[in-house]
DNA sequence: CAATTCTGTCAATTATTGTTGACAGAATAC
DNA sequence: GTATTCTGTCAACAATAATTGACAGAATTG
């Protein structure tokens, strides 16, 4: 069930749209201003907030600059009277979904709202497979050790991994490791086939560290 | 090789204790004050670091907290001339590994490193197996499914998490996960059968939090 | 009570991952 | 140049993880 933020100082549009969307079937919730929105934003995780421009005291660009800071991931459809391409323009770069003008049709408001549902849905899948991927690499005691050590340092021998891991008995198996970080694109060889960690590994060995640090304290 | 940070503010025993480490098959360096060891200490990363006690402006006391406090992971070694036993017993609940007394055998030191180090091992080998389990549950899409939408609404029925992951026709992979999860002890079911993350999933879908906002920023 | 839905288990199968020994060209040492 | 070490590849095998269909008791509905 998808949840909607909605924003107006209209307490009786903001009713009728709150009825209308549940009965589309999501879940809603109603904010007076600015301020309020933003409260309710950063407690609660909505999918959906959508916001009313032309509010007194903050400004509903300001608002959806710190929606977006807070919550990344909430997508902000921003609603105005005054429609001008400049605000949408800059609204749009300042992470709103989209942009809808006042008055508008109930149906406009939902096709907008099922979009940008949908464009939520690609992009989680988006992300699961990075995850998958970056999870299932980090899976293994071995690559991590890899990971790590020419996190350390930079262009490493083979022979000077096998030793730094303690593995010299068994070289094949860290060659089988070195390929798949290799094909991976997490590491890579200069020419004098030295290892160290591509830009994407070094951003893995950041997210390693992250958990890492998170797990000891 | 391990790395040690030897910190005294006579240049005299500094430069003994490095020979000696040296021979011993260690990487050493050198701090003449608090400061500098702390210093060292953050930009660099020391296995072990010995700290005098009794040197002027920062106190040993104070250097081994805030060592402790960036690099975790470090582990501290206080020397001190003047042992009491209330130093001692302060300086171990401050993070201190070990307190060696002034004057002291090059025997003892070197037995007290080894020991140290052994203690390194330990702990690595249980993180090791920790992070082994963490990654390879959190490798997989489903599970993590599973964790983040008991996360966000505890005590949810089978059928309920098969509708809300979109797979009602495989039911029975997602009694394999779920019975996966629950032998892992990041999920249990309370007598009416209702699931809900443990004290250790919670932990583990924090460490699913970090990483995704790690990844998505 | 009978029918249906819910919540599983189990065994068989398949897919994925990891390990190992045998082998070999390239580089380096002697 | 010969021997040795380094840096792999490859195929076979072992181990683990995941999927699936068949089945069934428990709970709920009607």
């Amino acid at each position: 069930m998808k949840k909607i933020l909605i924003t107006d100082d209209d307490a009786e549009l903001r009713a009728k749209l709150s009825e209308i969307l549940k009965e589309a079937g999501y879940l809603t919730d109603e904010a007076a201003s600015g301020k309020e929105a933003l409260k309710k934003a950063v407690s609660d995780e909505f999918d959906i907030v959508l916001l009313d421009l032309m509010m007194p005291k903050m400004s509903g660009m300001d608002v959806l600059a710190e929606i977006k800071k807070v919550r990344p991931r909430t997508k902000v459809i921003m609603i105005t009277a005054f429609a001008t391409v400049e605000n949408a323009v800059d609204a749009v770069k300042k992470g709103a979904s989209d942009y809808i003008c006042k008055p508008f049709k109930i149906e406009t408001l939902l096709a907008t709202i099922g979009r940008v549902l949908e464009e939520i849905k690609f992009e989680d899948s988006a992300n699961k497979l990075d995850l998958d991927y970056t999870f299932s690499t980090l899976s293994n005691q071995i690559r991590r050790n890899i990971i790590k050590l020419l996190g350390s340092k930079a262009g490493m021998r083979f022979v000077e991994i096998t030793k730094e891991l303690g593995i010299e008995e068994e070289h094949t198996k860290l060659a089988f490791h070195l390929r798949m970080l290799k094909e991976t694109g997490i590491i890579e060889q200069d020419p004098e086939k030295l290892y160290s960690l591509t830009k994407e590994g070094e951003k893995i060995m950041d997210y390693l560290r992250t958990i890492e640090n998170y797990i000891l304290t």
